[in-house]
DNA sequence: CTAGACTTCAAACGCGCGTTTGAAGCGCTA
DNA sequence: TAGCGCTTCAAACGCGCGTTTGAAGTCTAG
């Protein structure tokens, strides 16, 4: 049971994103969403219309507020005027990470965000790069101006692997658990400081 | 239709690969997976039980022989005496994207694979962990030799970042399109080399 | 030729799926 | 209180799922 004084809608979009990221999106049925969200079957429908859409909304609940996030981390870093390649990273690893520790439910979106890599299904491809491509778009043209010598290629794939590593390593199926003694805000700090260590120095490759 | 002259078993297989590769494995149905192989029904069941066993079948067929090769290419690497960060990283990848390009229906195995580690399903984590979980710990150790200044906790980060990145990046979902006049294996020879590269960096990172 | 093991076949099983329906419940304002 | 949207409800729809069954087909050894 989840939650019983939110709305319907929200009840239902959190038993989704957590179920979607335990069984997949056709391995979980409405019945088991409706079920643990205490709502009736149909309400899916009236709310939805369609189970697809469902996902599509369950991204779009918390890609929303990640993307506002990053780019107004992204302007305050290109603003600061003391923007270096570290800063426009953590204006892009922070939320996300913000997102998958604080959040209620944040760090099962990270796990269905790695199974939406996986999915080759055209419509929940399309509904991403539309909706949510000009993010890495803005945070490419940062880095560009940064280290102009760098090719556009280069930089692209780069990027690439940066979205996918910090995606995988969010997901809880990472081998790294916060070790205990250790608080979940230290553990998360400390995650962002290895990551954006570690893609800075990607980012530099000769 | 797929590959006629083939054994029953065979032709599941391959049809299997393909369309859990397309829609999961919750997602492909028995009835798609014959129906493409050209095989009744009931040879699923007849020939591997079940299809939560025809999946791991699809899993033993490829990564029998790719593990092996992963271990053959790691074993040249440390014999040469020349082992770098360089080479230790292509004996990994240089495998996995052999199969890929190689082999009919490889790629579509490393959409599998991607789908797999997006899987928080119990047993098949448990099956891919038990059988194949040494080849990790084998590159770990080798790397850890090579590195023997960097700290276990930051190599342990790394590490996940890099499998993460090479998931994603093995999976056709990165944001890189095939340029028009460059082939498939063009494409992903070149991700290989740009992969490589990005990951000593990260790993050498200060 | 034929007995017997192995494989393929069409058909059916019960079940859970996504979706639809029409009635009932609820919280307003008039 | 009556009327009216909006929301929830139980029930049902047709369909496709994984699996089972028993008969028919195929091949080889005696």
């Amino acid at each position: 049971m989840i939650h019983p004084h939110f709305s319907t809608k929200e009840r239902i979009l959190s038993a989704a994103e957590e179920l979607f990221a335990r069984h997949g999106f056709a391995g979980a049925s409405l019945r088991q969403v409706t079920s643990a969200a205490n709502v009736n079957l149909a309400a899916v429908n009236y709310h939805f219309g369609s189970k697809d859409n469902l996902i599509n909304e369950v991204f779009r609940r918390r890609l929303d507020e990640l993307t506002e996030r990053r780019l107004q981390a992204l302007q305050e870093a290109r603003d600061s005027g003391t923007a270096s390649l570290e800063t426009l990273l953590e204006a892009f690893v922070t939320p996300a990470l913000n997102l998958a520790t604080d959040r209620l439910g944040g760090s099962a979106f990270m796990r269905v965000l790695a199974r939406a890599y996986a999915e080759h299904d055209q419509t929940l491809r399309k509904f991403l790069s539309d909706n949510y491509g000009h993010v890495l778009k803005a945070f490419a043209k940062a880095i560009h101006e940064l280290m102009p010598e760098l090719q556009k290629e280069p930089l692209y794939w780069r990027l690439d692997f940066i979205s996918g590593a910090l995606t995988y390593a969010m997901s809880d199926f990472g081998a790294i658990k916060r070790p205990p003694g250790r608080t979940d805000e230290e553990h998360r700090r400390n995650a962002a400081v290895e990551f954006v260590r570690f893609a800075c120095a990607g980012l530099r490759a000769p």
